[in-house]
DNA sequence: ATAATTACGGATAGGTATTGTCGATAATTA
DNA sequence: TAATTATCGACAATACCTATCCGTAATTAT
C-alpha cells in the first residue's frame, strides 16, 4: 500500500502561495494569475485551492479588474493547521470502520452488541496520534514561516520576488 | 477534499486480527479462514494483509493443512508503528513535491537554484508532525492493546471468543 | 502415495479521490 | 461599455484502495 500520504499537493500550493500574500503591500490584492505564474503551478487548480482558503475564512477576495486575494487575518493568527484543514478538510489519520461489529459473536444481536461499549481502543490510539499532529501544526503560523524564510533566503532573491510582483501588478 | 485519511482498512484488519494470534495457545497456528470468519472480513483481502505482516517479520507462517500464522515476537515487542508501517509502508503526512523549484526565478538556471539550499521549511514542519505520530504509535504495543482489551471486554465475551477458536480448530 | 488443506503470488476489476481542465456567470474597474 | 477577475459546475485522467479469482507450492491427514 502506497497511500500512506495524508496531504495532497493542494497544501503545498497553499502554504507557498500564501507567502506572497504576506509580502503584498497593505490593501493590495494578488490575482491567481500572477501567483500561479510566479510559482509555476496550474492556475485553474490553484484557484480551486484559494476558493477553499476563502471558504475557511483565511483569505478575502475581490472580484473584477485588479481583484484578487489578501489575507483576512494577521499572519501570526493563521496556523499551518488552519491551512491544512481549509484545503484538505478535517484531518484524520484513521477512519475507524468498526469492523469489531462484524464479529461473528455480534451477528444476529440487537445493537449495541456486547463489545460495542465506548470507543474502539485502536481508534483512540489513532486519535491521540492525530492530536499530536494537530498540536504541532497549530504551533506554526504563516508569520513564523515568513520570518523563517526571510532569515534563510538570500536577500537578493527576496528583492527579486518583490520586484517581480510589483512589476506584474504594473504601474 | 476528502483524502485526509492516511491509513486504510488494512491497518484496522491487522490490529484486530493480530489480537487473536495473541490469544492463541503457544505453538498454534491460526488460519486466515478462521480469523476472517470470526472477524467478519474479506478472507482474500485479509490474506494480503497478513502477507505484508509476514514480509515485515511480525508474523511467521506455516503452509499446508493445519497451517496458519503466529506472532514472531513477544507481544510487547510489536508496536502499532510496526503494524501500520508493515501494512501501509513508511508513513508520511506530506509528500513534498518541491514546487519551490517551479518558481519563475529559478527557470532557466542551473541546479541547484539559489533557493534550493537545504530542506524545504514547510516540509520540515510536516516531518516534525510525522515524528510525533511515529513516536506515539511506537509507544503502544500489541501487548498493551491486549491487556487493555482484557480489562475492558466482558469476561463472558472473552471466553466466548476463546471457545469459538478452540472449536474452529477443533479435533 | 494420494488427497485435502493452507499460504503465497499475480492478474484483474470496481469504486473513489485527487489533480486538473474547460466554460459560463457575476462582479468590479477602466 | 468593455475588460478583467473570482466563482461555480461539469468533466476527464490518473492513481490507488479494496477486493476477488486463480494457479502453485508446501504440508498434513488418510
Amino acid at each position: 500500500m502506497n497511500r500512506s500520504t495524508s496531504f495532497g499537493v493542494g497544501v503545498e500550493y497553499a502554504l507557498h502561495c500564501l507567502m506572497y500574500l504576506v509580502d503584498a503591500p497593505e490593501g493590495t490584492n494578488l490575482g491567481i494569475k500572477e501567483i500561479a505564474a510566479f510559482q509555476g503551478v496550474s492556475e485553474t487548480y490553484l484557484s480551486k485551492i484559494f476558493a477553499r482558503l476563502k471558504k475557511a475564512g483565511l483569505v478575502r477576495s475581490t472580484p473584477g479588474v485588479r481583484g484578487g486575494y489578501e489575507l483576512s487575518r494577521p499572519t501570526g493568527q493563521i496556523t499551518f493547521l488552519n491551512v491544512v484543514e481549509a484545503v484538505e478538510g478535517p484531518i484524520s489519520l484513521f477512519q475507524c470502520r468498526n469492523i469489531r461489529f462484524n464479529c461473528v459473536l455480534d451477528q444476529g444481536r440487537p445493537l449495541p452488541p456486547s463489545a460495542a461499549q465506548g470507543t474502539c481502543v485502536i481508534h483512540s490510539v489513532m486519535l491521540e496520534a492525530e492530536a499530536h499532529v494537530r498540536r504541532h501544526l497549530q504551533s506554526r503560523t504563516l508569520g513564523w514561516l515568513h520570518e523563517t524564510l526571510r532569515e534563510i533566503l538570500p536577500a537578493e532573491r527576496q528583492e527579486a520576488t518583490k520586484r517581480w510582483f510589483q512589476q506584474a501588478l504594473g504601474p
